[in-house]
DNA sequence: TCAAATATGTTTGGACTCGATACTATAAAA
DNA sequence: TTTTATAGTATCGAGTCCAAACATATTTGA
């Protein structure tokens, strides 16, 4: 049973990267720089960087770096450097950058398929397979990549939100992203 | 909402391309040349080719061509012509090629993972994703690859078990394998 | 019947990914 | 202050990938 899961990922997986390999085609972006790019655009400050970036892909530093230049270069991301610790480079998706993911990414026919399917089955989907993740990620010792606002380290106090990792205080906006901090 | 299951899909996809990397490492084998194996072990006699690992994997056949020349080098497939039509080489995986992916092949930790959660929420999990993929295939217009004995074609006669397609006899192990003229 | 079209599979070349390693720069720890 | 750890980049060789050209074998159809 455990095949199944596996062979229905691996295969959900191959027909994505397939269509992201034709829609990037045109601005000459492969599958995984396209990832990348669509990771940054979902995450918050603390996991704008290119360590967290290698994090989420499950690459090595070296080629994500790369990957991350061909992005620079394409005028997809531009780089900020961080005003209290001058080795973190933050990346930020350009409006040029925002303005490619809306029509790319996640491909269309994905979102066509996945709006066929009646919304109690598409949220019992996302929920099950969030299980599925956690569940693996934490067999794997992998970092979980979760929304902030559901953090644990995510406090409602009197002035606002603060994340009680950095004692920062954080907009409603912000607590919607994704994290690489993100604890349970 | 399409944007956090296609999120989901992405991430479980990495972290199991990650995995695959290492647990191929021993034998020197790329994480799609396992890809390719592992299909070829799920698939049945009218889908052991290379155009049909093409078709799954959603590559070109010059690439899948390579990736198979390296799991026949290493002992992992033969190649048998077949008897009917000379342009058609099947692809069958060695005894050495089975054990190599009974150990390695969904990775460890994920069905560790797996087998972590009830079963009536992993049987949930697989439907629903099952439908996800269906969906998927046709708006992508694919083939559907999936298991014979839920075909159109297959027919249960007084003779025993028919493709309607190929007019062939099924064995009762046969009609549990992937095909790639799978329809519904 | 036999040339043209089609189908299966391989080979080659160039662009790109990837991990490993070595490297620079900055920050934190001892 | 020296040492160690962290963030990121650069380079190299092995391998993936597509596109195109190619070799065979089969089917079509005039």
């Amino acid at each position: 049973m455990n095949d199944e899961l596996f062979n229905l990922i691996e295969r959900l997986a191959n027909l994505l990267r397939q269509e992201t390999r034709a829609e990037g085609f045109s601005l000459g972006l492969q599958p995984i720089q396209q990832e990348a790019l669509y990771y940054l655009s979902t995450c918050n400050r603390y996991s704008d960087t290119t360590l967290a970036v290698t994090e989420f892909l499950g690459l090595t530093k070296g080629t994500v770096s790369q990957s991350l230049k061909v992005l620079e270069n394409k005028s997809l991301i531009v780089k900020e450097k961080d005003k209290h610790d001058k080795r973190i480079i933050h990346l930020k998706v350009t409006e040029f950058g925002h303005n490619f993911l809306a029509t790319t990414c996640p491909p269309p026919k994905f979102t066509q398929a996945i709006s066929r399917l009646p919304e109690a089955e598409q949220k019992k989907t996302i929920n099950l397979l969030s299980d599925v993740l956690k569940n693996y990620q934490i067999t794997a010792g992998r970092n979980a990549f979760g929304v902030c606002q559901n953090c644990k380290f995510n406090q409602k106090t009197s002035t606002g939100i603060v994340c009680g990792l950095t004692k920062e205080t954080l907009s409603t906006d912000e607590i919607k992203l994704i994290c690489r901090e993100y604890s349970i």
